[in-house]
DNA sequence: ATTTACTTGTTGGCAACAAGCAACTTATAC
DNA sequence: GTATAAGTTGCTTGTTGCCAACAAGTAAAT
């Protein structure tokens, strides 16, 4: 099929809305980077992306949909690599490298960290209709958690006496806690508290028994 | 001076402030509490206190005075309530009495610690208004965190080599990740959460020495 | 030519402001 | 001391501008 003239480029259907599709994401990152939910207005993101102010609404519905479809593109990365650190490691160790990886990518893509947790929180409010992203989002994270924790005990390496669901559940809620609050102070010493809470995984499951 | 005859009840200019403040700090709680804040709008608030649907914002002059408002009188009872919990108590059985009034309060005033937490994470938002009010609130709670830590070091019941402000600050995002966990999956195990909690941090504070 | 990508016109709901009305308080005159 | 006028404060209604959402159109690809 002939390469043929056209004004600029000539491009298929299918590049055209993958281009304008990861334009318009890429603003809405860099909106509610910089100016949070109230900011990233759909004529705001559709404009800076380069194209016209209705581009969003047409392409995902609704600004809920286009929430949605960013927190769960950044969450497969984010999955992506927890299971890379992870590897085939199980108990302490995987929790560990679930810790470094959430410092690495603190470190590395701090713009998707904050717009994943943004929408997180954001989604609180019964009125976000994104919830349901989050809650899988939430659901699939403590459950990887337990997992790791489950095969820990299998292994011998972690006290059968531990609860998995609820040490996972507390664990899951410390690492929420924290980004929390390092998105409200950016000043926050990420990397100490991170080898703190790595220290004191550490201490809390390779006891012999759960404390009494 | 002559307490006399009107429509109905002559009231005070005081008295009438005092009394549509608190109704419609009322009303924004029901509203925060069953719709978010997408559903507390300012005549919907008005409204449900019983009067128009402009008063909230002749009274506090935005939407983020009221939310602002509302936010530091609510902190100001949670803190009187850990206060009231904690005494003259130091170390860790300061933060296991914290733990507790946690749970209580989550028990006896869930809607207070659910605007709480809501306005807490809406705060993320750099268009929130009120963001300051918030950061105060986790400033002076950090604060005391890391107080009951060195107090308890200098009586010998914590370990010298505790960093108390990075320990101060990890125990405050447990808490804080623990609540917000509570408002998105209400179904969570509260108070064997807490219990777990409770034992993780003796665990912790109460080893002669922090994992290495 | 027909489908698909994108744009522009429009509506309803919201926060915020401004101007006015009503309730209360103080001051002055009797 | 009581009555009434002047002033202040509490509250309401009218209006503006911004936003999400939808509908109807234009331009680009097949």
């Amino acid at each position: 099929m002939p390469e043929l003239p056209s004004p600029r480029t000539r491009r298929t259907q299918e590049a055209r809305t993958a281009l304008s599709d990861r334009r318009l994401l890429e603003a809405a990152v860099v909106l509610l980077c910089d100016g949070g939910l109230s900011a990233a207005t759909l004529a705001a993101i559709g404009e800076r992306a380069g194209y016209s102010r209705g581009l969003v609404t047409h392409r995902f519905g609704t600004k809920a949909g286009l929430l949605g479809h960013l927190h769960d593109q950044v969450v497969a990365d984010w999955i992506a690599r927890v299971q890379q650190a992870v590897g085939d490691s199980v108990g302490v160790v995987a929790l560990l490298r679930v810790i470094d990886a959430l410092h690495g990518f603190i470190e590395e893509a701090p713009d998707e960290m904050r717009v994943m947790y943004q929408l997180r929180y954001a989604s609180i409010d019964p009125g976000a209709e994104f919830r349901a992203n989050v809650a899988n989002a939430h659901k699939a994270q403590r459950r990887d958690v337990q997992r790791w924790i489950e095969r820990g005990q299998q292994v011998g390496a972690i006290d059968e006496t531990h609860d998995a669901v609820l040490a996972a559940e507390l664990f899951c809620a410390t690492v929420d806690g924290l980004i929390y609050r390092w998105l409200v102070n950016p000043g926050l010493p990420v990397r100490e508290l991170h080898a703190l809470l790595k220290r004191q995984t550490l201490d809390l499951f390779s006891r012999s028994s759960p404390a009494c």
